[in-house]
DNA sequence: TATTAATATCGTAATATTGCAATATATAAA
DNA sequence: TTTATATATTGCAATATTACGATATTAATA
Protein backbone atom coordinates (compact mmCIF):
# COMPACT_ATOMS: atom_id res chain seq x y z
CA UNK A 1 0.00 0.00 0.00
CA UNK A 2 2.23 3.13 1.17
CA UNK A 3 -0.49 5.12 1.56
CA UNK A 4 -1.56 6.98 4.64
CA UNK A 5 -5.73 6.28 5.52
CA UNK A 6 -6.57 9.58 6.19
CA UNK A 7 -10.00 9.57 6.11
CA UNK A 8 -10.05 7.24 9.16
CA UNK A 9 -8.52 10.12 11.34
CA UNK A 10 -10.13 13.19 12.04
CA UNK A 11 -9.07 16.87 10.97
CA UNK A 12 -7.39 17.56 14.02
CA UNK A 13 -4.78 14.45 13.85
CA UNK A 14 -4.43 14.67 10.06
CA UNK A 15 -3.63 18.52 10.50
CA UNK A 16 -1.13 17.85 13.69
CA UNK A 17 0.63 15.22 11.20
CA UNK A 18 0.88 17.06 8.27
CA UNK A 19 3.02 20.63 10.56
CA UNK A 20 4.79 17.53 12.09
CA UNK A 21 5.75 16.24 8.71
CA UNK A 22 6.70 19.46 7.78
CA UNK A 23 9.19 19.82 10.39
CA UNK A 24 10.51 16.02 10.21
CA UNK A 25 13.62 16.87 7.87
CA UNK A 26 17.05 18.71 9.00
CA UNK A 27 17.36 20.71 6.00
CA UNK A 28 13.76 22.12 6.77
CA UNK A 29 14.94 22.44 10.42
CA UNK A 30 18.69 24.32 9.23
CA UNK A 31 16.75 26.89 6.97
CA UNK A 32 14.09 27.69 9.99
CA UNK A 33 17.34 28.54 12.20
CA UNK A 34 19.02 30.13 9.37
CA UNK A 35 16.10 32.26 8.25
CA UNK A 36 15.14 33.39 11.67
CA UNK A 37 18.76 34.21 12.82
CA UNK A 38 19.60 36.48 9.82
CA UNK A 39 18.24 40.18 10.23
CA UNK A 40 17.97 40.84 7.03
CA UNK A 41 16.38 38.91 3.44
CA UNK A 42 17.64 35.19 2.90
CA UNK A 43 18.06 34.54 -0.34
CA UNK A 44 20.07 32.03 -2.73
CA UNK A 45 22.53 32.14 0.18
CA UNK A 46 20.58 29.06 2.26
CA UNK A 47 22.15 27.52 -0.68
CA UNK A 48 25.45 27.83 0.32
CA UNK A 49 24.48 27.59 3.81
CA UNK A 50 22.93 24.33 3.90
CA UNK A 51 24.95 22.48 1.46
CA UNK A 52 22.54 21.03 -1.07
CA UNK A 53 21.64 21.47 -4.27
CA UNK A 54 19.50 24.48 -5.73
CA UNK A 55 16.61 22.49 -6.49
CA UNK A 56 16.81 20.42 -3.63
CA UNK A 57 16.73 23.76 -1.07
CA UNK A 58 13.82 25.29 -3.26
CA UNK A 59 11.58 22.04 -2.86
CA UNK A 60 11.94 21.95 0.93
CA UNK A 61 11.50 26.03 0.77
CA UNK A 62 7.79 24.73 -0.78
CA UNK A 63 7.00 22.51 1.68
CA UNK A 64 7.55 25.52 4.39
CA UNK A 65 5.32 27.34 2.26
CA UNK A 66 2.94 24.85 1.80
CA UNK A 67 1.66 25.11 5.28
CA UNK A 68 2.55 29.45 5.92
CA UNK A 69 5.42 28.60 7.89
CA UNK A 70 7.63 31.05 5.82
CA UNK A 71 6.85 33.78 3.06
CA UNK A 72 8.69 35.15 0.26
CA UNK A 73 8.56 38.28 -1.07
CA UNK A 74 10.07 39.29 -4.20
CA UNK A 75 12.55 41.71 -4.20
CA UNK A 76 14.21 42.43 -7.87
CA UNK A 77 15.56 38.87 -8.89
CA UNK A 78 15.90 38.01 -5.16
CA UNK A 79 13.56 36.73 -2.86
CA UNK A 80 13.10 37.47 0.80
CA UNK A 81 12.48 34.69 2.67
CA UNK A 82 10.96 34.82 6.23
CA UNK A 83 9.12 33.67 9.20
CA UNK A 84 5.63 34.30 9.24
CA UNK A 85 5.22 34.76 12.86
CA UNK A 86 1.31 34.75 13.23
CA UNK A 87 1.33 30.88 11.31
CA UNK A 88 4.62 30.26 13.44
CA UNK A 89 2.74 30.88 17.06
CA UNK A 90 -0.24 29.03 16.03
CA UNK A 91 1.54 26.11 15.33
CA UNK A 92 3.37 26.54 18.71
CA UNK A 93 -0.01 26.61 20.32
CA UNK A 94 -1.54 23.86 18.56
CA UNK A 95 1.77 21.45 19.56
CA UNK A 96 1.66 23.11 22.92
CA UNK A 97 -1.94 22.02 23.33
CA UNK A 98 -1.60 18.81 21.80
CA UNK A 99 1.08 17.94 24.45
CA UNK A 100 -0.81 18.98 27.55
CA UNK A 101 -3.98 16.83 26.81
CA UNK A 102 -1.94 13.90 25.86
CA UNK A 103 -0.54 13.61 29.24
CA UNK A 104 -2.76 11.98 31.74
CA UNK A 105 -1.47 7.97 32.23
CA UNK A 106 -1.66 4.73 33.87
CA UNK A 107 1.63 3.50 34.94
CA UNK B 1 18.97 9.63 -4.44
CA UNK B 2 16.21 9.44 -1.91
CA UNK B 3 18.68 9.48 1.45
CA UNK B 4 18.52 12.40 4.07
CA UNK B 5 21.88 13.51 3.98
CA UNK B 6 22.20 13.75 8.01
CA UNK B 7 26.05 13.97 8.18
CA UNK B 8 25.31 17.67 6.83
CA UNK B 9 23.41 18.65 9.90
CA UNK B 10 24.08 19.16 13.33
CA UNK B 11 23.28 16.43 15.84
CA UNK B 12 20.28 19.10 17.71
CA UNK B 13 18.99 19.28 13.68
CA UNK B 14 19.08 15.73 12.82
CA UNK B 15 17.17 15.02 16.92
CA UNK B 16 14.43 17.57 16.38
CA UNK B 17 14.04 16.14 12.62
CA UNK B 18 13.84 12.40 14.18
CA UNK B 19 11.00 13.70 16.96
CA UNK B 20 8.89 15.10 14.50
CA UNK B 21 9.15 12.31 11.75
CA UNK B 22 7.46 9.84 14.39
CA UNK B 23 4.90 12.11 14.89
CA UNK B 24 4.05 12.96 11.55
CA UNK B 25 1.54 10.29 11.03
CA UNK B 26 -2.35 10.54 12.47
CA UNK B 27 -2.29 7.00 13.68
CA UNK B 28 0.75 7.92 15.96
CA UNK B 29 -0.95 11.08 17.11
CA UNK B 30 -4.33 9.08 17.61
CA UNK B 31 -2.81 6.06 19.75
CA UNK B 32 -0.78 8.76 22.04
CA UNK B 33 -4.29 10.43 21.80
CA UNK B 34 -5.86 7.00 23.09
CA UNK B 35 -3.68 5.72 25.68
CA UNK B 36 -3.73 8.96 27.13
CA UNK B 37 -7.15 9.13 27.80
CA UNK B 38 -8.23 5.88 29.30
CA UNK B 39 -7.20 5.39 33.22
CA UNK B 40 -6.22 1.94 32.39
CA UNK B 41 -3.76 0.00 30.45
CA UNK B 42 -4.26 -0.06 26.46
CA UNK B 43 -3.72 -3.66 24.97
CA UNK B 44 -5.18 -4.80 21.61
CA UNK B 45 -8.10 -2.52 22.04
CA UNK B 46 -5.82 0.01 20.07
CA UNK B 47 -6.45 -1.78 17.09
CA UNK B 48 -10.24 -1.73 17.68
CA UNK B 49 -10.15 1.46 18.25
CA UNK B 50 -7.85 3.17 15.27
CA UNK B 51 -8.96 0.78 12.72
CA UNK B 52 -5.58 -0.15 10.80
CA UNK B 53 -4.75 -3.94 11.05
CA UNK B 54 -2.75 -5.30 13.90
CA UNK B 55 0.68 -5.66 12.21
CA UNK B 56 0.33 -1.87 10.91
CA UNK B 57 -0.54 -0.52 14.65
CA UNK B 58 2.21 -3.00 16.10
CA UNK B 59 4.70 -1.39 13.54
CA UNK B 60 3.65 2.30 14.98
CA UNK B 61 3.59 1.53 18.39
CA UNK B 62 7.29 0.29 17.54
CA UNK B 63 8.07 4.19 16.05
CA UNK B 64 6.53 5.32 19.17
CA UNK B 65 9.18 3.41 21.65
CA UNK B 66 11.77 4.10 19.03
CA UNK B 67 12.16 7.20 20.79
CA UNK B 68 11.17 6.43 24.65
CA UNK B 69 7.92 8.33 24.10
CA UNK B 70 5.71 5.20 25.38
CA UNK B 71 6.56 2.23 26.79
CA UNK B 72 4.89 -1.07 27.24
CA UNK B 73 4.73 -3.33 30.65
CA UNK B 74 4.23 -6.74 29.85
CA UNK B 75 1.01 -7.75 31.69
CA UNK B 76 -0.12 -12.08 31.71
CA UNK B 77 -0.31 -12.08 27.47
CA UNK B 78 -1.49 -8.50 27.16
CA UNK B 79 0.95 -5.64 26.86
CA UNK B 80 0.21 -2.16 28.78
CA UNK B 81 1.16 0.51 27.01
CA UNK B 82 1.69 4.32 28.81
CA UNK B 83 3.16 7.36 27.92
CA UNK B 84 6.35 8.05 29.24
CA UNK B 85 6.09 11.34 30.90
CA UNK B 86 9.46 12.20 31.55
CA UNK B 87 10.55 12.02 27.82
CA UNK B 88 7.07 13.33 27.00
CA UNK B 89 7.98 16.55 28.91
CA UNK B 90 11.71 16.29 27.57
CA UNK B 91 9.69 16.28 23.95
CA UNK B 92 7.66 19.15 24.52
CA UNK B 93 10.59 21.53 26.20
CA UNK B 94 12.54 20.71 23.24
CA UNK B 95 9.96 21.90 20.52
CA UNK B 96 9.32 24.65 22.73
CA UNK B 97 13.27 25.87 22.67
CA UNK B 98 13.23 25.34 18.96
CA UNK B 99 10.17 27.41 18.62
CA UNK B 100 11.18 30.46 21.09
CA UNK B 101 14.71 30.71 19.15
CA UNK B 102 13.68 30.16 15.62
CA UNK B 103 11.25 33.69 15.59
CA UNK B 104 13.52 36.84 14.98
CA UNK B 105 12.69 37.98 11.74
CA UNK B 106 13.14 40.79 9.34
CA UNK B 107 9.89 41.42 7.82
C1' DT C 1 17.53 43.28 -27.00
C1' DA C 2 20.99 40.06 -25.36
C1' DT C 3 23.16 38.49 -21.14
C1' DT C 4 23.52 37.35 -16.48
C1' DA C 5 21.68 36.00 -12.00
C1' DA C 6 18.21 34.07 -8.84
C1' DT C 7 14.78 30.94 -8.23
C1' DA C 8 11.28 27.43 -9.75
C1' DT C 9 9.79 23.34 -12.17
C1' DC C 10 10.35 18.84 -14.48
C1' DG C 11 11.90 14.31 -14.75
C1' DT C 12 13.94 10.61 -12.69
C1' DA C 13 16.77 7.42 -9.72
C1' DA C 14 17.39 5.87 -5.07
C1' DT C 15 15.56 5.17 -0.75
C1' DA C 16 11.85 5.34 2.89
C1' DT C 17 7.22 4.72 4.57
C1' DT C 18 2.72 2.65 4.93
C1' DG C 19 -0.23 -1.21 5.30
C1' DC C 20 -1.32 -5.92 5.53
C1' DA C 21 -1.32 -11.18 4.99
C1' DA C 22 1.15 -14.81 6.73
C1' DT C 23 3.64 -16.42 10.32
C1' DA C 24 6.15 -16.53 14.74
C1' DT C 25 6.28 -16.02 19.67
C1' DA C 26 4.68 -16.01 24.25
C1' DT C 27 1.54 -16.69 27.86
C1' DA C 28 -2.94 -17.99 30.00
C1' DA C 29 -6.50 -21.21 30.20
C1' DA C 30 -8.65 -25.63 29.26
C1' DT D 1 -0.05 -30.63 26.72
C1' DT D 2 -3.21 -28.67 23.58
C1' DT D 3 -5.80 -24.53 22.52
C1' DA D 4 -6.83 -19.81 22.46
C1' DT D 5 -5.40 -15.05 22.83
C1' DA D 6 -2.31 -11.05 22.43
C1' DT D 7 1.40 -9.11 20.30
C1' DA D 8 5.65 -9.05 17.28
C1' DT D 9 8.15 -10.07 13.07
C1' DT D 10 8.72 -11.02 8.14
C1' DG D 11 8.03 -10.18 3.44
C1' DC D 12 6.15 -7.62 0.01
C1' DA D 13 3.37 -4.34 -2.93
C1' DA D 14 2.01 0.44 -3.36
C1' DT D 15 3.05 4.99 -2.61
C1' DA D 16 5.89 8.92 -0.80
C1' DT D 17 10.13 11.39 -0.06
C1' DT D 18 14.74 12.99 -1.05
C1' DA D 19 18.10 14.71 -4.08
C1' DC D 20 19.76 16.56 -8.23
C1' DG D 21 20.71 17.45 -13.39
C1' DA D 22 18.53 19.77 -16.96
C1' DT D 23 15.69 23.27 -18.11
C1' DA D 24 12.31 27.07 -17.60
C1' DT D 25 11.10 31.49 -15.75
C1' DT D 26 11.74 36.06 -14.23
C1' DA D 27 13.92 40.34 -13.64
C1' DA D 28 18.00 43.37 -13.47
C1' DT D 29 21.76 44.98 -16.15
C1' DA D 30 24.88 45.63 -20.09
Amino acid sequence: MGLTKTQIFNTRQNQLAIIFKVLAHPARIAILQYISNQKECICNDIVDEIGLAQPTISQHLKELKSIDLIQGEIEGKKICYCINLKKWQEVQTLLNAFFNQTKINCC
